[in-house]
DNA sequence: GTTAACATACCATACGGTCGGTATGTGTCA
DNA sequence: TGACACATACCGACCGTATGGTATGTTAAC
């Protein structure tokens, strides 16, 4: 059916049209509950496409978890939160940001690779670490702005601005465990919330109103964060 | 072999080795990759012992994750963090606890129901709801204290004992998550010193030692939390 | 003798993966 | 410029096995 061209290819090649399938149907069901025929009816292929694009399911499941790395590093990086001047500011308005798009359906906002990792981390070892690469990589955007707002606020700390960065991904991750168990997203932002107030806390800037404008119309995206 | 008769259940009886293994093979590996087969094996029991004992698959899954409500209740109900006389003492004590028995295997101190919901959220509401009750009957059992701890500390905070008690649990399961993904105990470990931190912060206890002495030998268990 | 607690054999299907084939693009050399 | 070789992208039938589930039989306690 309408085999697109390499010249005309109007719906994105077969391969995109997995990952992007993938992705979806994975978020909701897990990877192991996902046949690779429940992808091939989503993106309206084949098996003979699936698995000439893919030597097996398991490098089905390294691809998605690297696609997933790619579209979420340029999602947050067109993001919003990075105009402030004060990295502090910046920082908070990361959290206020992934408050924002907690919105919707769990499969709207959930995170592919922690879903992911957590279910196949000992079965698929080649799997764990492509989500791996996704959550820590995208954790260490957060450390510049984290390392220049404890300089510029003189703060002494016992923690690593690495580790304050992971400890809000799992602050992430928790939530939408949470969110999952409860089937309920309030579950997930109500974890931000404390989030944020712990940020301030270690900045000494509980006072501070660092509220940003998030503007709304740029919050409506499909993806999430790794 | 070795049939164990109602009155001399050596092995326990079919429906609770079933049970464990269950808790052990799909913490591992996940409800959907763990097959009936996998646990019968583990158990040393037939298929016609299985389903005898459950309707489906899907109703093992409900009933471990009841299994393991009721086991981790009766564990943290005889662990020693309830020994301090302060009730903010013995919110640290928790988390000092939860901290300490993080060591080994992933597989031997990662929340069952925390994976499970995760995987099957979508797929198998009877399984979601019965791990939301594990999870938040858990997140529970830690409100009085709060609440207690707040109110003998003056504290007039805009935050609900309910919601810190929920987010105590976010940064434990989201701490599970980093450390499948990283494939290493330290990164949950490494959440809770932040998880402290936060409750100090909270209490304006930054300086008190509340350091709870979790004597190691009774830490030595193998069950985990909801 | 009725019932609970198993065991054994079996079934239908779903699954991951293979394979031979076709249509289309692409580089190259006379 | 055209023809040929080759590569890429995809199709769809097929295969062996694993899986969830069933039907029936057997043992032993009450």
């Amino acid at each position: 059916m309408s085999r697109p061209t390499k010249h005309a290819p109007e719906r994105g090649n077969a391969r995109t049209r997995l990952l992007e399938a993938a992705r979806d149907i994975i978020r909701e069901k897990g990877f192991a509950a996902t046949s690779v025929e429940d992808l091939c009816k989503a993106a309206d292929v084949t098996k003979g496409a699936f698995f000439h694009h893919f030597a097996s399911k398991e490098a089905l499941g390294v691809a998605v978890a690297e696609f997933w790395a790619e579209t979420t590093t340029a999602y947050f990086a067109a993001a919003p939160y990075h105009a402030p001047d004060d990295a502090l500011a910046r920082i908070l308005a990361y959290v206020a940001f992934r408050k924002a798009i907690i919105t919707g359906a769990l499969k709207d906002f959930t995170c592919l690779v922690g879903t992911m990792a957590q279910e196949v981390h000992a079965s698929a070892p080649d799997i764990r670490d492509a989500c791996g690469r996704s959550i820590f990589g995208h954790t260490a955007t957060l450390e510049a702005d984290i390392e220049t707002a404890r300089r510029e606020r003189g703060i002494t700390a016992d923690w690593s601005a690495e580790s304050l960065a992971r400890h809000m991904q799992a602050v992430l991750q928790g939530g939408f465990v949470l969110a999952k168990a409860g089937n309920d997203p309030v579950l997930a932002r109500e974890s931000l919330d404390h989030l944020e107030r712990y940020i301030r806390h270690l900045f000494n800037a509980m006072e501070d109103d660092a509220h940003d404008e998030n503007d709304p119309d740029r919050l409506r995206l499909r993806t999430d964060a790794p």
